[in-house]
DNA sequence: GCCAACGTTGGC
DNA sequence: GCCAACGTTGGC
């Protein structure tokens, strides 16, 4: 799950109440379909900061909720607001997330995409143009990937 | 700050 | 249903 740290960092989510935040203001079908469908209490995050001098991966989360409606889409005073969605036919879903370590050292992007013609060819982030702010991780990909934080930093 | 890539909107 | 225009994302 990807958030700007100017925005909301993972220093913001170790400090929220039970160490956990409802993911809420997603606007995007895929993202949306996720946390509506896909996403159970308990699956390992990700955390990953986009948007600043070194993006990259900076701790690991965890789904702490069952996917529910977004209340903020109800809510006209809220910035992402949806007149399409109404309690009766919900729009937009979202998972609470709940902090769990940072890494010891930031993965940065360019690191993972040392491995985007191999073993992450498939996973979104490393592609171009990806925009996706919640996407899925395979089991795979997921051990790799945090199998970097105890391997040498490269130069 | 630039700009490529992308998703969405809306005219037709 | 097509697709150009637009707004946004996000790496660099």
């Amino acid at each position: 799950m990807k958030s700007e740290p100017d925005a909301f960092s993972i220093a913001d989510l170790a400090a929220r109440p039970n160490r956990t935040e409802p993911w809420d203001g997603v606007r995007n079908y895929q993202a949306r379909n996720l946390m509506r469908d896909a996403m159970q209490p308990g699956d390992p995050v990700f955390f990953y900061h986009s948007n600043c001098a070194v993006p990259g991966i900076v701790g690991l989360a965890e789904v702490a909720s069952p996917g529910y409606p977004d209340p903020t889409a109800f809510d006209p005073a809220a910035r992402y607001f949806d007149p399409a969605s109404d309690p009766q036919r919900p729009r937009w879903y979202l998972v609470e997330i709940r902090y769990v370590r940072h890494l010891r050292r930031l993965i940065p992007l360019h690191e993972l995409k040392a491995y985007a013609d191999g073993p992450l060819a498939d996973f979104p982030l490393v592609r171009r143009g990806n925009r996706l702010s919640v996407m899925p991780v395979t089991p795979t990909q997921w051990e790799l990937i945090l199998g970097l934080e105890t391997s040498t930093a490269p130069a």
